[in-house]
DNA sequence: TTCCAATTCGCATACGTATGCGCTACCAAC
DNA sequence: GTTGGTAGCGCATACGTATGCGAATTGGAA
């Protein structure tokens, strides 16, 4: 009954032969039946499912995956769950992989080094590629998925030069448009409150925000730093509100600073939103259409993004040597009450 | 140049045979210096990862797991990644499971037959056991993972009689202490916002809200469903709120649906919080702290569920036949201003 | 009936690593 | 010098599936 030499404690594994000599088939014809190639009759296709039902069979991907050089999993690299963007990039993103049959591998990367150590990783397990959601990505890291892993698509950050396909928004146009619609609200002392230091997104945000207010006449932003965290994000709008001269508008590189500014003037300093100060986020997340906050913010098109990244990934024209994609989707202004 | 015989597209992957043969060593020596093993000197050892590196080799992670039955995986059933406790508790859990270099095969579950669907995908995968983190597991899923799977952990939901680990809080007590809480503040009729019907989870905050209310010789709670959605739960709440005769305190099966229920409270029908109104939460999110809601909340300690989880998943000693354990922490009861 | 093509199937081998076993040096103790 | 022990290493095989190729079977056309 017990079959060859259960191991200790390891489940005894029913394998593909088993599931041959029950049916009195050769191992070769499970295979083919459960990998749906030509070469096994509709009848004994069956009946290899049906015993395999009964045996509990399940064919070992990890031996299907070492002959075939494909594991059927992609790798996502992800830096923070609690970013609302990312998190629910990633909820879109496993669905559609999930629909297309493939397997996620997750790799949180806290750090730098960690982004590395997520490709090394991504190697070994031989993933049929994978998506960087991280809104630091510094070259280096970048080169070394370029040398060990497989192909990359970057999500929301572009790295021009490298190897690695790309699917974001324009941020330049997005904060343009930001300050072109405070502008037109007739706000004068502008506020910008960065996310990370050195992202290419926030940089760009930033260029195209400073940039329009210049070429309006407007002074340039005062700068504060929130590193995507609402703690921080609260100190920092707290400093810019004290200063004499306090800008009337703040332009937020993400939802949760934004509210994290918004707290702070009403509970703190007693500023009236959007009264005697607009606020402008960044993303979206669901809490921002919540009464309490009514946030302006920029929507960025995930549902697109996604299946733009996924196509780019399976894309097989690519895979040998096309040069890497970059694909550039439009923000798109959400106005509500807070500006 | 190059070596064997190039896939079409697929990158010529180095093996340890290459490493070997570079280094003037058998495949075994080579095999033996990465496993960590002893039976090769320190120097060729050295020598072996020299040319390794070198040759950006990485060992291949399905074929060793194949050899010895051991995946290095462990699988996570996500359902909703927008749930904050779950978001919350399934960042920890990646975190702590890089510490013990495990890697992580995530499955995105919307409905039941999802979750049948992650125990197959496991089993195919081989992975090295599973944490279902999901406030629904039906009986029937959960004998789908017995049989197929590997050990199970569930997170935050306990199946009785089912061969399967669990970590959760002691809701019925988290339930009775809102209920202490509420009635020592004064009050007397009271609300409860279902989260999922069916779910364990609220079943038992429920039973002990409730039956600690009647035993204090109030009435039974209102009750409403609010499925964890924000906005399914405002209409809940704005109905148990327009009733004649509402409530003065609500006692809801999330944060989320907690500000819901502030949001139409203030927003909507002019209600004060937490003067006319007194609103409890429940998973301490980030949001619960922030001065708009500054919601009072019970907390659970995901930090030492985790842990505890991951003891449960590795402890060798249950791997054989020892019987499920369930271990139950205390949750706490965050006293901030919205009650 | 004969012959050819198509279909169905089994044999054998390969994927890349882990590991038991045997062999060789080498050293220490007698 | 002989013996016993140990460390270092290679050989060979196993893990479970995929797949090229030839053999066997079948059906139909000639």
């Amino acid at each position: 009954m017990s079959p060859k030499k259960a191991g200790p404690g390891l489940p005894a594994a029913v394998t593909s032969r088993d599931v041959a000599r029950s049916a009195g088939v050769s191992q070769s014809a499970v295979s083919r039946a459960f990998a749906r190639v030509p070469g096994v009759s509709e009848a004994t296709r069956q009946r290899i499912f049906r015993i395999a039902e009964e045996l509990d069979y399940q064919p070992n991907a990890l031996a299907s995956g070492l002959i075939t050089r494909k594991s059927g999993m992609v790798g996502i690299v992800l830096s923070q769950l609690n970013n609302p963007f990312l998190s629910q990039a990633t909820e879109v993103l496993l669905k559609e992989l999930r629909r297309k049959h493939l397997q996620v591998l997750v790799f949180s990367a806290a750090g730098d080094s960690d982004l590395g150590e997520a490709a090394v990783e991504f190697g070994r397990y031989r993933v049929d590629g994978c998506f960087v959601l991280s809104p630091h990505l510094p070259r280096k890291v970048a080169r070394l998925y370029a040398r060990l892993g497989p192909t990359v698509i970057l999500f929301n950050r572009s790295v021009p030069g490298m190897k690695a396909s790309a699917v974001s928004v324009d941020n330049v146009a997005a904060g343009a448009e930001v300050a072109d619609f405070l502008i037109v609200r007739g706000h004068k002392r502008f506020g910008y409150l960065h996310g990370l230091a050195g992202a290419t997104t926030d940089r760009d945000r930033f260029k195209g925000f400073r940039s329009r207010l210049v070429q309006a006449g407007m002074a340039p932003p005062v700068e504060g730093s929130g590193g995507y965290d609402y703690d921080e994000a609260a100190v920092a709008s707290g400093a810019m509100l004290q200063d004499g001269g306090r800008p009337t508008a703040i332009f937020c590189g993400s939802d949760s600073m934004a509210m994290a500014t918004m707290d702070v003037a009403r509970f703190k300093l007693g500023i009236k939103v959007p009264e005697d100060l607009a606020v402008v986020g960044f993303d979206d997340a669901p809490t921002a259409a919540w009464p309490s906050y009514d946030l302006t913010t920029i929507r960025q098109p995930i549902a697109e993004m996604v299946e733009a990244g996924i196509e780019l990934l399976l894309d097989p024209k690519r895979t040998a040597d096309g040069p890497s994609r970059n694909i550039v989707f439009e923000a798109k202004l959400i106005v509500r009450g807070s500006a």
